[in-house]
DNA sequence: ATAATAGTGTCTATTAGACAATATCCT
DNA sequence: AGGATATTGTCTAATAGACACTATTAT
């Protein structure tokens, strides 16, 4: 701390050498996306895997993810969405996670990864799996995946991205995307719990519904969910004008 | 969304593509950091800015920063922050926000920049404006800056670098970078009410308090502030490990 | 009828907010 | 003494959690 005046005199130095413009000058970078998809197949939380085929961590499995073209980050995380689940952006939560950006993260160069966040119904998780080939994506239970190795620091960003919703979905609507188009209470409850990684009460998940409700955020739908006991009723997120 | 495969293919060739390791064959990025550095100064919030010296947005303010060079992004912040205020990072709380990559947020070139927001503890606020020259940083009203015309993306960077530390000042410790060494109640009432941006009742917010107190966050400290009326007791954080 | 689950109601504890009342110090 | 502010206390409303209870359907 002794110079300051020195130390900003050299990173004047290198806004300057920025506005030269000759981008080859410094060391490269590479900016990617990684993107953590989650959904609910069988009642069990999912993330999409893929296995990488080229080394660094050749056969091992990995978030997928790619680099930034010439788009925004969003558009980057909505495009490997769409290359790797085949889904529309729309009706899927995405969300900025975190940039990751350690030195060594990489082995091959310095790569800087944004990471995003993204929920996909449950009742369109199947297309996913159909249009997969053998070395695509797979689902599998974030438990289980937490255990595996993963590829660079991707459990760190599945890491970030779980603790990202689930700080979420108390206080915002995340979990529409995390059940069917229309669903029942306990359909909702069921999906809320998988994510907070605890069992609900029905009767003070119920009271926190009513609120939904009332606030106009779902509103009910027609018909009954027919299951091997009483049927319930069933419900739908009103689509705000987003 | 036709042809899913041929989309996963280009992503695999692109894989390849890296692991070849010919960085220079696609189009160049670069990755900044910029810090909003926070403050209270006279009872008000303020932000640390700095003035371009060149172009684009030339004579403008903008955020503090500056190119990720050989280290990780927290790395990065941690030393623009020392350049442009010669404090040292402890002390200092320092979290990522968000990045930015617009593709046209830089006219110049693609630059994705990962925002991160600073406390500065008041006491040690004087300080920086002694390192600075002319064309150095300086502190300028939150409110102020906001209104004023910012280089680049910078308002966006700021404006979510303020929603990061409102979401945070009621669940953390956060405060704790924005009193002196020691602290009253009242002052620390102050620079919650500066961040939250509305008054607070001092008897609800002593009631808050009391409960840090007894989660042994904060202890009392010897001593009394006088002021111009009832002196107010002590206190200070407890120095966690870190 | 019985099992199972949807749905209702109740009790308690915690917390936030508004606000009145008192205590203590400086001038 | 008087003004200002610290400090204490009270009341109410909102919310979460635990849990007992009732209703309705499939089998």
């Amino acid at each position: 701390m002794g110079a300051p005046q020195e130390r900003r005199a050299r990173s004047l130095r290198e806004r300057d050498f920025l506005s030269r413009y000759r981008p080859r000058d410094y060391p490269p970078v590479a900016v990617t996306v990684d993107v953590v998809v989650l959904t609910v197949i069988d009642a069990r939380l999912c993330v999409l895997l893929v296995r990488r085929g080229e080394p660094p961590f050749l056969g091992d499995l990995a978030l997928p993810g790619g680099f930034v073209r010439d788009e925004s980050l969003e558009a980057a995380a909505v495009r490997e969405l769409a290359e790797e689940t085949g889904l529309p952006s729309d009706r899927v939560y995405l969300a900025q996670v975190q940039a990751f950006g350690d030195p060594a993260r990489d082995p091959r160069m310095r790569v800087v990864s944004i990471g995003f966040v993204a929920l996909v119904r449950p009742d369109l998780a199947p297309m996913v799996r159909a249009g997969g080939d053998a070395s695509a994506a797979r689902w599998l239970e974030v438990a289980s995946a937490r255990r595996r190795k993963l590829a660079f620091d991707h459990r760190a960003i599945l890491d970030a991205a779980l603790e990202h919703v689930r700080e979420r979905i108390e206080r915002s609507a995340v979990a529409a995307s995390l059940v069917g188009a229309t669903f029942t209470i306990p359909e909702l409850r069921a999906s809320y719990a998988l994510v907070a990684g605890r069992e609900l009460d029905p009767g003070n998940f119920r009271r926190r519904f009513r609120r939904l409700l009332e606030d106009r955020v779902v509103e009910p739908a027609p018909g009954k969910r027919i299951t091997s006991s009483k049927p319930a009723s069933v419900y739908r997120f009103r689509r705000p004008a987003a």
